[in-house]
RNA sequence: GCCCCCGUGGUGGAACUGGUAGACGCGCCGCACUCAAAAUGCGGUUCCGCAAGGAGUGCCCGUUCGAUUCGGGCCGGGGGCACCA
């Protein structure tokens, strides 16, 4: 006896529990099908699942249970990106331990993500936060630093003040701290860098091979690395050996050099300004001024003459003026330029304000003589003028020839510049993974013997006053040094976050107890398959990512050098707003959607009745109390519908609009989907356009599902869902309804199974066989031809597949529609287009 | 400033390598069932027009028998990078 509606509630649980039971989701089940791994970025444990984790989830489930029933073996892990700023502001703001919150939040979302029916292998949970996966981080840490990959080096640093740590380039954001917001400033510490700088042409180059990559996100990697190819050299000082060493994109531009300038930073600066307190002031001045996006917009050229000068190195007795100014960056190329004012905007700028000369080199054929003049510096294309033995070539020929003979003369050498940093991964944090070196006064810096890893972070700390407590704890910090055995003391650093998350989805394939992973493992199931994730992680985390497999690949770990061979940014989860204005000066007060009664255009507040604010489609996000917790939802219409509706209208790439009428319409297909599969069967007789329809629906789904593109798979089970319902009972009706049932599976997992086990079956539908369309029925018979008359449709004819050019002309012009528009004309020109169209020309 | 992406009905979006624009969903309108409502089913829904017909994929121009698709120029929206030499 079927029930006559869908009771979502219970069938939700009873399939999750017999999944459970049957282990259906552990990857080791079939050592000997293809593997697949689908893998969707691991989430921060933050206390609640939101509707983002389940649009990113279900895609996946969707990928991985479709390659299941396809003869895959599939690797589906979840784990918890469990360290992190978070946890502390936690402890400091409530008290409670950063371990003992992180863990419940991590209990809290299992449950939660276990509600949707997601097809995990929950064996391989991990969290980052626990010693059996830090502990294996130290050790590849240790790995990293005896191959030379992990520097420690005195470095201007991005402190955050407000977090009280350093941050990473890649963390400074308009030089605001990603996370706090807070103004960075610059400070000079010792801290512990990867060496991601040594990879920076091979993961550059890796590019070009991972053709299953959004081309958005390789050309953000590829702008981040920055590859800058020019010319490193040096302006020596008249009768001396010493100089200043320049770099340049544009040695092209060396006879149009008017002043050589260097930053406030500059060895060569401070030198000088021991005895010059003018030059001391202007150069605290120029670190005093900030770094945010709007002061440097407004930030006037300034400078201050050295009242040195340097040589030209193509003629000795030309001397250039050496300046201190604040527009040259000391961490890039030498922290030295050559100004050329024609030809670079700032230099121009710089050159008018103090009046020095400014040379045209390069001339687009119209103007050429030396003296340039206007505002605006000329960077286009054109050749070379007043430039010796330059003149008349290219740009590109000009470079060439300026290299070559700098490096003949043996004053500079052609030399590639990145805009790549090594990645400085010291926090001053208590939640992370403690760094395993010991300081020692006599040794140095000494490595933790491997033996005595993990080094466990202490559950002891407070958080009453700011800072880190690692560094206050009264005794964890001293140990004796592991080389002489003197008192010494640990590193209180922690690694940064992402470290973690550089290399989990290793972890995931492979945990042994006493290794990080093993290679076999590894060989079986990298690279990633499919990988799906915001968009927001294009740059840091897939960047570490690719830079710790290349690195463990390098020491010899393991055999492949990218982790993620498909990669795929899902949209956000947006929502309207719901608003009211609070007066003048008060910030408007924002609704939660429950709240609120939609009616038509407008929606009025549920607790007074009077009208709200319909803002606009928007992330989100908690301040504009524009979210809806999926709890909530899955309480009233279950896994399937949610997963339906994630899946459905938006491209998985773009923003998706949650609506209320929505999730009821996901709602209905659901419950109408239920009438199709519990409908009476046993039918005989054969329906041929039945089932042409249903090897169209198999093929398109199967190619949609591929692609991830879900909302055209879930169209055309819509189209299949019509057809299957207006067709007559017969035996394709039959297995018409069987089809649609195997393939919205994946999506649907709940309701395929229990429409599944009422036919009798007795196995699970997610062990089922994904269907295969008949090719035979894929070929159409028919075809429906479009008349056109001078490229405008005037009527469509149906004929047999295969009509020759001339009766498809001549059907065309006997056609009654065709024939009023001709209106007695004689056709210029017929255009024939087999089993598409015919076009008269008149 | 530099680089990249996107503009299609009321709405989310379909449309293979140039070949019937608007699939499919949401919403809306009408009808049936019902005492009534919900649920469900049937029909309609780009715009103008009673119709024949005409217009139409942000705007302008071009290539073509034929352009949402290709090229050029604008307008609008979004994203990335940035005193990077």
């Amino acid at each position: 006896m079927t029930e006559q509606r869908f009771n979502p509630l219970a069938a939700d649980a009873r399939w999750q529990q017999a999944w459970d039971d049957a282990a259906t989701f552990t990857a080791d089940r079939f050592p000997a099908r293809p593997p697949a791994y689908v893998l969707e970025m691991f989430p921060y444990p933050s206390g609640r699942i939101h509707m983002g984790h389940v649009r990113n989830y279900t895609m996946g489930d969707v990928i991985a249970r479709q390659k299941a029933m396809s003869g895959h073996a599939v690797l589906h892990p979840m784990g918890w990106d469990a360290f992190g700023m978070p946890a502390e502001n936690a402890a400091m703001e409530k008290g409670v331990h950063p371990g003992g919150w992180t863990r419940a939040n991590i209990a809290a979302m299992r449950s939660q993500l276990k509600r949707l029916g997601l097809a995990i292998d929950w064996s391989r949970e991990l969290a980052t936060c626990e010693p059996d996966y830090y502990g294996h981080e130290q050790a590849l840490f240790l790995d990293l630093m005896a191959a030379g990959l992990v520097t420690r080096k005195e470095a201007a640093v991005n402190w955050d003040p407000v977090d009280m740590t350093v941050l990473a380039n890649e963390q400074v954001i308009d030089g605001r701290g990603w996370r706090s917001g807070a103004l960075v400033e610059r400070r000079k510490l010792s801290q512990w860098f990867l060496k991601i700088t040594d990879f920076a042409d091979d993961l550059l180059s890796g590019l070009s091979t991972l053709d299953q990559w959004p081309d958005k996100v390789k050309l953000m990697q590829e702008n981040w690395i920055g590859k800058s190819q020019g010319l490193e050299f040096t302006f020596r000082f008249p009768a001396s050996d010493d100089g200043i060493a320049v770099f340049t994109t544009r040695p092209d531009t060396l006879f149009g050099a008017s002043f050589v300038a260097v930053a406030p930073d500059h060895p060569l600066a401070e030198q000088i300004s021991a005895n010059a307190p003018e030059l001391a002031a202007f150069i605290a001045d120029c670190r005093a001024s900030g770094t945010a996006q709007a002061e440097l917009d407004t930030a006037e050229k300034l400078g201050f003459d050295t009242g040195l000068s340097v040589e030209h190195p193509l003629n000795p007795s030309w001397h250039l003026p050496v300046w201190v100014v604040n527009y040259v960056l000391m961490d890039y190329g030498t922290g030295a330029i050559f100004g050329c004012p024609a030809h670079d905007q700032r230099d121009l700028d710089f050159a008018r304000k103090y009046s020095l000369p400014v040379v045209r080199v390069i001339a687009d054929g119209e103007v050429n003589d030396a003296h340039f003049s206007g505002e605006e510096a000329f960077t286009g294309a054109g050749s070379l003028v007043n430039s010796h033995f330059l003149n008349g070539m290219s740009i590109e020929h000009a470079k060439v020839a300026v290299i070559a003979k700098a490096e003949a003369e043996g004053w500079g050498h052609g030399k590639t510049v990145w805009r790549l940093r090594d990645w400085g991964v010291s926090r001053q944090r208590y939640w992370g993974t403690p760094i395993p070196v010991i300081h020692c006064g006599t040794c140095g810096v000494v490595p933790v013997p491997k033996a005595e890893l993990p080094v466990i972070l202490p559950e002891d700390v407070t958080f009453d006053v700011p800072g880190n407590p690692l560094d206050r704890h009264p005794t964890w910090k001293h140990v004796p040094c592991p080389t002489c055995g003197a008192p010494a003391r640990r590193e209180t650093d922690t690694l940064d976050t992402f470290v973690d998350s550089s290399w989990y989805f290793l972890r995931f394939a492979s945990q042994p107890k006493d290794a990080p992973f093993n290679r076999a493992d590894i060989a079986r199931w990298l690279p990633v398959g499919q990988y799906i994730g915001g968009v927001e992680h294009a740059i840091l985390h897939l960047l570490y990512a690719r830079f710790w497999t290349r690195a463990l690949a390098h020491i010899g770990l393991i055999d492949v050098r990218e982790p993620f061979a498909a990669l795929f940014t899902q949209g956000m989860v947006t929502h309207e707003t719901y608003s009211r204005e609070q007066g003048e000066g008060a910030a408007d007060s924002y609704f939660l959607p429950e709240e609120v009664t939609r009616t038509g255009q407008g929606a009025t507040l549920k607790s007074d009745g009077q009208p709200v604010t319909v803002g606009r489609v928007i992330k989100m996000s908690k301040s504009k109390k524009n979210v809806v917790d999926p709890d909530g939802i899955i309480d009233q219409y279950g896994a399937d519908a949610v997963r339906w509706f994630m899946l459905s209208d938006s491209p998985p790439e773009r923003d998706l609009a949650w609506s209320e009428a929505g999730i009821e319409g996901c709602w209905r297909f659901v419950q109408r989907l239920w009438r199709i599969g519990t409908a009476p069967r046993g039918q005989s007789g054969a329906d041929g356009a039945i089932d042409r329809a249903v090897a169209k629906a198999i093929a398109g789904v199967t190619a949609d599902i591929e692609a991830l593109a879900f909302n055209k798979a879930v169209a055309k089970i819509h189209s299949l869902a019509n057809a299957l319902e207006k067709a007559p009972p017969s035996a394709s009706r039959d297995a018409a309804t069987r089809a649609i049932i195997l393939l919205t599976a994946p999506m649907l997992p709940h309701l395929a199974e229990q429409i599944w086990s009422s036919w009798g079956e007795s196995s699970l539908i997610a062990d089922a066989d994904w269907p295969v369309a008949d090719p035979a029925l894929l070929v159409e018979d028919e075809v429906t031809i479009a008349l056109q008359v001078m490229g405008k449709l005037r009527d469509t004819i149906i004929v047999a597949k295969g009509c020759s050019k001339d009766a498809l002309e001549a059907l065309a012009l006997a056609n009654d529609k065709v024939q009023r528009q001709l209106d007695g004309a004689t056709p210029k020109r017929v255009i024939v287009v087999p089993d598409r169209l015919v076009n008269i020309v008149l």
